[in-house]
DNA sequence: CAGAATGATACTTAATGGGTATCATTATAA
DNA sequence: TTATAATGATACCCATTAAGTATCATTCTG
């Protein structure tokens, strides 16, 4: 299992380089290289933290991308959430129907507590944290 | 993303059955119906356990599976370990290869910091408690 | 106005999880 | 002693999701 998909592995190389970069705005062409991924896939990434507010972009020639805030007020679970959906251990669906057994499920307070926990915890960790 | 696959949740239903049957063991024919799967599939996760040495079998007419252990020594952690891998949160492979980052990675020790406090976690969760 | 950038969206492919099927082996009960 | 009910082992298939690609439209600047 894995609480980070790809998408936000590469957000996180590619939000590090922005601010490093420290230039008005950065391309996707300009970046895709350090960050290890082709650039229509970098593309698609950086849209959706556009759309979520993270980023901000300028098209057009000399465009690119550049954060729409600080990068302390940018957490790890924003960019979780936005990238592949809220975080849930507790799958208590399949093929689409709830668990006939979720109301008396044993497991499912004990990992609900677990789950509270560990989405602090990637709040906690922001964008500056991992400069 | 889910904490526990549906092996380990249908392994904890199984579980809870056999101890509350409380009988020398019990047969996958007997119990497949009250976990809510099928025969088959109930096989092939309890087979698991028993090389684990979660479960002991018993074959022939009147066999079937018998706790190895008590309740309370068996934890949920064991669970996961054998029916889907050992917890990672971490997944720094792709394809097979380690991702090239994976040494300067600036997520990967804070990821792990979460991840050896959830594996505590699970470890501390019997079945015990389960019941 | 050409070119370099993002916006939007659809498609393809690879990996994994979930589930089935089959045959062999073993032990008991009639 | 033999039919039957159980597990052991293993191979296969299908549905879902993740990962990656392709295409065309739009926008802005130099």
């Amino acid at each position: 299992m894995t609480l980070l998909n790809r998408d936000v592995d590469y957000a996180v190389r590619a939000l590090v380089y922005m601010v490093k970069a420290n230039k008005p705005t950065v391309s996707v062409t300009g970046m895709h290289g350090a960050v290890g991924v082709t650039r229509p896939f970098l593309r698609k990434i950086l849209q959706k933290l556009r759309k979520a507010g993270v980023l901000q972009a300028v098209k057009g020639k000399g465009g690119g991308f550049a954060l729409a805030r600080r990068p302390e007020t940018i957490t790890l679970r924003q960019l979780t959430d936005t990238l592949q959906g809220p975080l849930k251990l507790n799958d208590c669906f399949f093929r689409k129907k709830l668990c006939h057994a979720h109301a008396s499920c044993p497991l499912r307070h004990r990992v609900a507590a677990l789950e509270k926990r560990l989405t602090a915890d990637i709040e906690a960790i922001t964008l500056r944290d991992l400069l």
